[in-house]
DNA sequence: TCCATATAGTATTGACTCGATACTATCTCT
DNA sequence: AGAGATAGTATCGAGTCAATACTATATGGA
């Protein structure tokens, strides 16, 4: 009887990733995009301006600088982002939604099988899984060892500054919505 | 003010998702297999023999069964798994884990790196996880109105009969251990 | 100041996914 | 029987993706 399942953990990830593939499969397939193309844009309709750039798309969905060169390519050329080089360091790409881009993300994040779903739910069920979903992410980047692409209020380098925040690490302020949006450089404070 | 993040949930299934995507494909890489080929050993390592078919993978995995055949092209080729016709249907091919595939399938399922958080996380945060991820799945399938793809264990045609088990759809006894494999023809009994 | 090295990004190539379409083979129903 | 449904494969074109090679900018010594 040692074939009783150890981890139905995975299999429950796997599935509900599935779904939602399929789900962003349809959702981008009449726009010509593929799953990888609205992830990258969720994820920097999330992303804070330290977090803009093409390298910090490649490190977050786990893919190489070249593969998401081509993925952002096509997500200009149909006008969803717009690439603009960093003034101060001129090999930095930032890219930014367009209002079609925002719109698109808005409509797809979350899937509708997920709101569906979350309504379902109910709110209590739906903030604990949250909390626990949260507290596994936290788990596997310490076992990853690497970047945990937190958002500011939760990083070790965020700071009050007189009325309002900063960022330890740069030294530049931050406004209420810059301290919700995810940054790569993210190192998570200590325990409370 | 209305920027505050509706849906933390959809941003942690990603963000989860993408790390475990990155460990298959480093898993899958050195023997030139790509996530999805793990995913669908993954799924004949726990599909029962209802549903150890090409159309069942497909499903499953949200793909069209074109898609499917050829990778499981790649899977066979490379020898970890074998095909085989129904004797009684000659339209179904049945597909088995070689040893080579069921050794592959025990490595990495699940990846290390969820087996490490999950080891951090505790037995207990990890089963009130799993149990919440279970609802959050009901819940999606229900709105999803698809196949559930559960275990025959909960299933509404699961029948005990005698001393051991049986399928009240086709009929056929059930072993303990069918009981806990994946069937895709399951429906889910009314509640407890 | 100059040169080595690191970093950010793009271009190109080749293997493979993926969906669409078309096809064969087998089963089922009337 | 014959019509239609079902399971699977073959082929093709668009596009992902990694690997490699490349350009351009920045940084950090000596």
């Amino acid at each position: 009887m040692g074939s009783m399942r150890e981890s139905r953990l995975y299999e429950l990830l796997e599935r509900i990733g599935n779904l939602l593939r399929g789900e962003q499969r349809a959702a981008g397939s009449p726009r010509g995009l593929l799953p990888v193309h609205l992830a990258a844009l969720h994820y920097l309709a999330r992303a804070n301006r330290y977090s803009d750039t093409p390298a910090a798309v490649a490190e977050y969905l786990g893919l190489t600088k070249g593969t998401v060169s081509q993925s952002l390519q096509v997500l200009e050329r149909a006008g969803y982002v717009g690439k603009q080089r960093d003034p101060r360091d001129g090999r930095i790409v930032r890219l930014r939604l367009t209002a079609r881009g925002r719109r698109l993300a808005a409509e797809t994040d979350p899937p509708e099988l997920l709101r569906a779903a979350m309504r379902r739910l109910g709110r209590k069920a739906a903030e604990r899984l949250e909390q626990d979903l949260q507290e596994l992410l936290r788990q596997m980047q310490r076992a990853h060892g690497g970047r945990s692409f937190g958002v500011c209020r939760t990083c070790r380098f965020f700071e009050r500054a007189g009325g309002g925040f900063r960022c330890g690490l740069t030294g530049e302020p931050l406004s209420l919505s810059d301290s919700a949006l995810i940054c790569r450089d993210h190192e998570p404070a200590p325990a409370a």
